[in-house]
DNA sequence: TTATGAATATGACAAAACTCATTTTTAGAA
DNA sequence: TTCTAAAAATGAGTTTTGTCATATTCATAA
């Protein structure tokens, strides 16, 4: 795709607020880009000139702590707009974004991303993404904080679903290791293991080696909002 | 303080990006209010129809959980605007904000802040600010999960000498009780009160009823990273 | 197909943190 | 000042979670 006025991509994100000229401008200097899974895309610390915007595929936002565990912080997905917040604040990422599949993104240089923030709508766009990902953030905060493995996970289950929604058999459309589940709720992936075995004996979800189907989701959000044991 | 012109508070905040005709637009409609330690100025979920500017006074912004309990998400000091997260995406504030000293702000219409967000400088400044508190939430969010009691409290004593400052006898500026500290890091407080003790029966902080001086911060900073037990 | 290493699962034990009960201290009112 | 309620501190026992060892299953290449 040369032009990004052809691609529709765009209407999933704040790029949909550009003019045609301003799309063709940005069509000059974008780059589009193949990764193959596990390849990193933003390295924390390590200037990157530029945002993405991503095509197909789905990666993860992680960090790594003075021990070398790593924590998934957010999930990425075709449409998103990644690397807004270091390209404005002008500092390298804070966080690795790495390719959980085949992803194809393309690249849009900063200086080409400084140009259209001068168009107030996408401005606009822009600060309303921010605002979103801060509002989510401190609501994964007190998640957190305040609730046990178990409530995290069932948290977790109901927030992975809604992200990337299920395929034809009803499995949560996204595959994880038990290790990148336990880094989302920061435990160890023993304890995972546990209670998703529990969760499976109880009838409340459904797994199959990688698989996971959600049987039970009043249940898991009740349990996710420490109502029910 | 009539004409925000004359206020010097702006200078810590993206309100110095406004041109004397901005600022004396913003002076007709803003309202100098004063609250009591323990008053809320937003409330969760419930509709605030602009922001604040901090003149005077600390604050707590807070979220509470499906069982009632508090989360400490962020603090507040003179100079910070506040609520401008929820202007922007226009829906209620999803975080409640209470005075823990008496507090003067300004409060500032959502239209007069719509109208000066025209500002190209500003709206730029605002942005910064959202990237500012994204990277914090991401940070912390790392810092909640994969640390124990004691090194969360490690860092935020150390987080919160730096925020606050000193006093002239060098304990840290803010006055918590071990309850508030306890639902910063999302623990109970007997545990809170546990590590104190710890702490300061190995000398490495002081404290007098809600007085905290920290006096080894080299090994604080250890415990915080986890190289230090 | 089998072989091999990685991922998953399970058990046993240890460490961390929580809860509840009780005592001591503190801050503020009378 | 004394009194009183709230906050802080401490101890004991329980629960949760983590760690380590080991077994089992799975995925993939030969």
């Amino acid at each position: 795709m040369k032009n990004c006025n052809l691609c529709l991509i765009r209407h999933l994100n704040a790029l949909k607020e550009l003019s045609k000229e301003e799309l063709d401008f940005i069509s000059q200097y974008k780059r589009v880009q193949h990764y193959k899974k596990g390849d990193q895309l933003l390295r924390e610390g390590q200037l990157t000139n530029g945002i993405y915007c991503v095509m197909s595929g789905k990666g993860k936002l992680t960090r790594y702590n003075s021990l070398g565990k790593e924590q998934i912080v957010r999930f990425i997905k075709s449409g998103n707009l990644i690397g807004y917040r270091s390209a404005i604040s002008n500092e390298p990422p804070s966080l690795n974004l790495t390719a959980l599949e085949d992803m194809t993104a393309c690249f849009i240089p900063k200086e080409a991303f400084e140009e259209v923030l001068e168009n107030r709508q996408f401005a606009r766009r822009i600060m309303e993404l921010l605002s979103r990902d801060l509002k989510q953030a401190n609501l994964f905060i007190s998640n957190l904080s305040q609730h046990t493995v178990r409530e995290r996970l069932a948290d977790t289950l109901l927030n992975l679903e809604e992200t990337f929604g299920t395929d034809k058999e009803g499995n949560i459309n996204i595959s994880l290791s038990r290790e990148e589940l336990s880094s989302i709720i920061g435990t160890a992936s023993e304890s995972v293991i546990r209670v998703l075995s529990a969760l499976k004996k109880e009838g409340i979800i459904y797994t199959k080696a990688k698989k996971i189907k959600l049987l039970d989701k009043a249940k898991l959000r009740q349990i996710a909002e420490g109502i029910l044991q």
